[in-house]
DNA sequence: GAACTTAGACCGTTCGTTCGGTATAAGTTA
DNA sequence: TAACTTATACCGAACGAACGGTCTAAGTTC
């Protein structure tokens, strides 16, 4: 990767392709997959050749990092601004599940790439911020269902299971949600509350 | 692959040592991913060499297959039999949840690949048997809710949508259960079919 | 000695990356 | 504003390494 271009006229076309590379390679990786996934296929998606690929990437690796840079911080930082907005429990936890389905909406191939190169993530210390970041996430969670517990809002005979179970049901959403669904993310988000707070058995 | 050995007394060691190569690749492909593990990785991990891996396994992409092979057809047949036992939905339920996740406790390593590789099988037509056997295992799913829905025991708003939070948490399972952790299968069978029946809230 | 297993050199291919080059646009100077 | 300089954009051939897979011959077991 050559360094970003110093005369500012530049400076902003050279981020703007920048980006749509990104863009586009985490749209490949969700498809194919990112060790599948080629740097002729990369070509092919963004139009470059080798060389101009390598003018806005520093490498295939760089480009996965970049992806989940992107996904996990607007994210974490909106979870905050909710958190930060006085509420009852079950308000916080509806508010959160639906800004972060909505996120999975708007950024789906970003989070097959998060959900299937997982282990890649866990390994090396490079990946240290992002595995900071997710956790960081499922803590804010786990906060609120907490707190609904200290309030006696909400009971559960393992929290600890409990926020596994919510991680899951939303993490495996990319796998299944397509724009040309019946059901749009705040449908999908007030759904998965509603099972997770009442359950589905008759009374 | 050589074809298997005529002699009786051969053939069961051949398919001894093949069950092994396929056990330790799945493994492997867990921890590095499948398109990230060399052959190279396969021949430590087996302690074969090149040639003595290639006696047992046709390719690489073959001891995927057998993977999923050997972990879809076991769950599906146990998943059947459970159904034919006459009972209500909740019980059939449970039993259902309880025996898929002790298949994921024994079989972790399979489950992660079977994830990781979600987008593989999915694509080629040489996995339609695979996907197929997913696609029943899900329907044995669907069908038991929706028993208990036409029965009045069961009632959600979006049954579909149920399932898919369903097999959410379930399929989320194999990225952090531990067989040193604090809950055995029973435990977080009986928990996650707690949290899906009843909610969390207090009434 | 026939059937089976293993060894490891070797094959062609594809991989991610580099690099020297050229065309052009931006900035500078006169 | 014309001439000049330099930063930048992009290209594509070439690279060494690593890839999955093959092959033949030697070894082992029945």
């Amino acid at each position: 990767m050559s360094s970003p271009p110093v005369r500012p006229a530049l400076r902003e076309r050279y981020d703007r392709r920048q980006q749509e590379v990104v863009d586009q390679a985490a749209r490949v990786f969700a498809q194919r997959g990112y060790h599948a996934t080629s740097i002729d296929d990369l070509i092919e998606a963004t139009g470059l050749t080798r060389g101009g690929l390598y003018h806005y990437i520093g490498s295939k690796q760089d480009l996965l990092f970049r992806i989940h840079e992107e996904l996990l911080e607007p994210l974490l930082e909106r979870a905050r601004e909710i958190l930060s907005a006085d509420a009852d429990p079950e308000t916080h936890l509806r508010a959160l599940v639906r800004e972060w389905v909505a996120h999975v909406e708007r950024h789906r191939d970003h989070m097959l790439v998060f959900d299937q190169e997982r282990r890649t993530v866990e390994e090396e210390p490079r990946w240290a911020e992002v595995r900071r970041a997710r956790k960081d996430f499922e803590d804010l969670l786990a906060g609120v269902l907490d707190r609904g517990r200290r309030e006696g809002i909400f009971a559960m005979a393992d929290p600890q299971l409990t926020l596994l179970a919510l991680l899951g049901m939303v993490n495996y959403l990319p796998q299944w949600y397509t724009p040309r669904g019946r059901l749009d993310a705040d449908g999908i988000a007030a759904g998965y509350c509603d099972a997770l707070l009442d359950g589905i058995r008759v009374r």
